[in-house]
DNA sequence: CAAAGCATGTAAGCAGTTACATGATTGT
DNA sequence: ACAATCATGTAACTGCTTACATGCTTTG
């Protein structure tokens, strides 16, 4: 479970309970999963046993007790461990381009919608980070290091988005143009 | 399993074995899967015993017999349902950048390094792709629609590299600068 | 002589998803 | 009145991965 080590990333920063990293991981830049409870909330029962992180129980009336979890020394030295690691390349799973690669035998119309649909949900999509970007959101920004990267790290989240965009906008034309 | 019908799609292609589908799958640009035996063999079973594909068992001697698969009527239909599905938008996997989100602690010339290390992966990759691309490889191209597709889908893989590499070297720049 | 390629498959497990389950509070 | 937010968790499942298992042939 890789997210463990993202969750100690985010409690190194402050202590949170699990309904708070399930947001920071649905709705964070750099983060692509989608924050399911049963992922976020497995994690952090096996970093408690582990030791990696501690637990405070807030009681709250006629709510369900928040539990404040924090970072250990040994959840510290973990995620310094994995900070290090090599980096492995970025994966794109893009079912589109699967579908793509089939569907020539298409009729010319029909490929042309499918392009053009999938153009407007990119489009969609990079107006609601950029929207988001905008707002700014509740980030870490410790230090100008810090806040470099996570504007780094939107920017290319958007940028990605726009190319693959204008990728698409070229092949449709492309494939107009035969 | 949504490999099953990219496995359809080549086979609408021409007929295969589970040998040649996982090799596609490992190489080609447009496809993510890694294109393990499991996946593969298991998809393939599957799609048998639900008749959208028929087996040929071509016996060799010293060897495993080959088994060529065909498709089939309703795997056509399969398929072709498939190309329609909706587009769902490109995942982006980016351990690297999930690990960059909480590296703004460390040492500077440590965190160069790593970005510096991340940098020459990707421009090794990179020219790997742009080898393959070279070289053509055995792909589909039934029609001028047919190689424009595969040509744009591999020049949307390195482009995407290209720019995740122009990305870190900005980011680098940006963080000595500070 | 070793490595890569051809060719099949199985076992075990991890990571991640959706949906289920509960229930009060606040905002539109 | 309805939806979203806060807040916990569980169940069932899919997709994908690595490693195991076998064994001959071709290439370097």
């Amino acid at each position: 479970m890789s997210i463990r080590s993202a969750i100690l990333g985010y409690l190194e920063w402050r202590p949170a309970t699990g309904y708070e990293l399930k947001k920071l991981f649905a709705e964070a830049a750099p983060f692509h999963w989608s924050g399911n409870n049963n992922q976020v909330y497995g994690a952090l029962l096996e970093l408690h046993r582990d030791g990696a992180v501690g637990l405070e129980v807030v009681p709250q009336d006629k709510r369900p007790a928040r539990k404040v979890y924090t970072i250990t020394d040994p959840g510290r030295a973990e995620l310094s461990a994995w900070l290090r690691e090599e980096a492995g390349l970025p994966e794109i799973r893009a079912d589109f381009h699967a579908r793509l690669a089939w569907s020539a035998a298409l009729p010319p119309p029909e490929l042309e919608a499918l392009i053009s649909a999938y153009e407007e949900r990119l489009a969609g999509a990079a107006l609601i980070l950029r929207e988001r970007e905008r707002r700014g959101g509740d980030r870490p920004a410790r230090s100008s290091r810090e806040r470099l990267i996570w504007t780094a790290l939107a920017e290319n989240r958007l940028a990605a988005m726009e190319h693959e965009l204008a990728w698409a906008r070229r092949l449709r034309a492309g494939l107009r143009g035969l």
